[in-house]
DNA sequence: CAGTGTTAGTGTAAATATTCAACTAAGTTA
DNA sequence: TAACTTAGTTGAATATTTACACTAACACTG
């Protein structure tokens, strides 16, 4: 056996992310347009380098590579999971570390102008987003909504891609636009309760030409709760 | 805005296990022993560069870490997370890919002969090993151990840490070891006729003194099956 | 200002699942 | 043959889930 202790292989990487929020079309993922070779013109998911000097470690390049694709700051960020090849960049043996970020509504909208100039929101069709990828973009984008449609199942998942403040029966409707079936409403208001991961906003309440709605937020809008049972 | 794509960022990447059997004082983990700088003495994680020319891919490459400690080649493997950071390695800026593999029973019994020297089981004591390890191996086998508790509330997993063939009683009782409580017989029952991931093996029985039980084995020794609803 | 439409939110009976413990089954051992 | 041990099943009491109907609170319409 052979030590290669001195012998240390870098590989090229990358810090890849798949960013989803809520369009009128449903979910959405932002892709970039590739200005260089390889796959110059074609679509991917936003990514980088590490910055050795400027990142501490691996969030904090996914947290600047989010901040210069869309503005965002805080959004809800996990680890999804590593590539590593031989074939998957051409430039030779490389690993991509992916992230999935969500984006509530309101702070899509609010950093509409602070978004990349390359960067657009594509809806989620199916498995992917009927367009062909750069690199194995297509196959990580397709790993990254296996995740987040498992979890939509067992956690508070849905209430990161809705505005701030939001009612009962909005939640109850991402839910069922993710998972692509009907909710029972009783049941549903059971869970969340149960979940415990909202809180009421006092004095809030959604007005429109029918009874008035209690708003609601997220106790903490950085970390997903997981529930005991399915939802 | 600046590009950065010709300036790859080339971090020392490392592969690095979790590697857990069941011995007689309950789960276990592989550690080493490690050779030389950093950390030279200290006890690690099992791990090693990605080897460029050999290795095709990151999964690959654990899969060669893993026979060249334990000489077993078809375990259970599951990535974890990756670790990279300024600061985990004196060395630089460093990455480390994290796999969890499980092996059986037979196989670690079978392989003691082809295990690497400086290898050796420990125990698991609540968190860790009760042993300060190189590197951030600590926190790693923390989240490798809650990553793995996670899972047996509601899959098949403690069936990857048995003997080929096994009971159900065997089979609950590992169930009941990594849980810390006990599981009500004929609930267990249920749930793995519903789960649907053992087939018995017709004609064997394992005979004692007293009634003999029918063996079962994994349909699928190399995947998970995940279950509808909480064990 | 009564009536209607619409969405918010609650209540409930029937169906289903869980729990707990006792029971039967099939072997070995004395 | 009786006692012992572990395998595997059964069932009654309790808890949870489901499906659906019900009440509540507003705006809008005439």
């Amino acid at each position: 056996m052979t030590t290669h202790d001195n012998d240390a292989f870098k590989p090229i990487a990358t810090v890849d992310l798949a960013i989803f929020s809520l369009s009128p079309a449903g979910l959405s993922v932002l892709l970039v347009r590739r200005a260089n070779a390889p796959f110059a013109g074609d679509r991917a998911l936003p990514g980088g380098w590490v910055h050795i000097d400027e990142d501490a470690d691996l969030e904090a390049a996914a947290r600047r590579v989010l901040k210069e694709k869309t503005g965002v700051e805080t959004p809800y960020l996990e680890q999804l999971q590593t590539t590593g090849s031989r074939s998957r960049d051409p430039r030779g043996w490389s690993i991509s570390i992916v992230y999935i970020a969500l984006l509530s509504a309101d702070a899509v909208a609010k950093r509409q102008d602070l978004m990349a100039e390359e960067a657009e929101w594509r809806p989620i069709e199916g498995e992917g987003v009927g367009l062909s990828l750069a690199f194995d973009h297509a196959s990580l984008l397709k790993e990254a909504l296996a995740r987040i449609r498992g979890k939509v199942e067992y956690s508070s998942l849905p209430g990161h891609l809705l505005p701030v403040r939001f009612t009962l029966s909005e939640l109850q409707s991402v839910y069922e636009t993710l998972l692509g079936r009907k909710l029972d409403k009783s049941a549903f208001r059971k869970r969340m309760a149960e979940a415990d991961f909202l809180e009421p906003v006092e004095g809030e309440m959604r007005r429109a030409s029918n009874r008035p709605a209690q708003m609601f937020r997220l106790k903490d809008a950085q970390s997903l709760v997981l529930f005991d049972r399915r939802i």
